[in-house]
DNA sequence: TCCCAACTTTAACGTAACGTCAAAGTTTTT
DNA sequence: AAAAACTTTGACGTTACGTTAAAGTTGGGA
């Protein structure tokens, strides 16, 4: 005889209704995140509505990357008893921090973009080039008078104290 | 006494010279991606600067985010005896394929942007509110006819049956 | 009432690229 | 020869789950 009835609903129900897996719900329950109302004789995990409303909090700061640490401090400042004003200020400064991150990793992934296509470019030159990538006078990179395959680490070798004695 | 003399170094040094760790030196090791030249006779690790190259291409590969693996796969496409225009050609499938993903990646942190500043302009509209997040009428969420902060899914508790009831 | 499909339980390993000890041995410096 | 500095292997920790596995629970039909 189960004990959820009454709008209660299994791990899978809520899962589902949270757009979400049974593990993700299991993990943040050890996490500390989430809790089920009660358990079935049985031992299943029985949530209410108030449980998916927290569970759709959670993955909603998911969204935007926040961890897990992260959100259960945002979720626990609701709890304080505050006024909305309050606790606007307060989940403020964790948006706006967050922001930041955002900001910088656009910035970052801009960087390596840069970088890519400037060794696309180099490389290109490369493309009629019969020489060996072991040999360092590439005739492409002599001719175009521009950021050459040599100042890409990982094709053309980069010059030891030998190589350069044995073309001197 | 050393058999680590005539140009050969440590594996300290050797990361060092990179700008890396000795633990990610063992970790590529590890990995398959680099080997000592040889070892002292008390078991020490010793490079020469043919190493410390293949570290630095590694490196460099690693700047632009590849993973381990595909890193292994470019480094190995040197070693195939190739013309550096046909090195050229296969690499650069790995950068344009590297290229797209960054640019996925920008466009993703944009959108995580776009609904960061979303729901931080909704929020401050709730800063001069004194009600409980827990009631839902907020007055400053009436009086600005725009998106509010009842559309942030962890600030007002969504409206459930009963709430609703209450206030109806 | 019994059975079976569908669901749930806990437990545990795997992931990527190292960081961080720990205990013991090696090299180098004093 | 002692001490300082370096290196060795080994192993656990990190993040947020995915993926089995073996065993127990539920709910509906026969």
């Amino acid at each position: 005889m189960s004990k959820c009835d009454d709008g209660l609903m299994h791990i899978g129900k809520l899962a589902k209704e949270a757009g979400t897996t049974t593990r993700t719900v299991r993990y943040y329950e050890e996490m500390g995140l989430i809790y089920p109302e009660c358990r079935s004789s049985g031992g299943f995990r029985c949530y209410s509505h108030e449980q998916l409303a927290r569970l759709r909090m959670i993955l909603s700061l998911k969204e935007m990357e926040f961890d897990l640490e992260h959100i259960k401090v945002i979720i626990d400042k609701r709890e304080q008893n505050k006024t909305a004003g309050e606790l606007a200020h307060d989940i403020l400064e964790d948006l706006n921090g967050r922001l930041r991150e955002v900001e910088e990793q656009i910035e970052h992934y801009k960087h390596i973009r840069e970088t890519l296509t400037q060794t696309i470019a180099s490389i290109c030159a490369c493309l009629p080039c019969d020489l060996r990538v072991e040999e360092r006078l590439c005739p492409a990179c002599q001719t175009f008078n521009q950021p050459t395959c040599q100042s890409v680490p990982f094709f053309h070798s980069t010059p030891t104290a030998e190589t350069l004695e044995l073309k001197l």
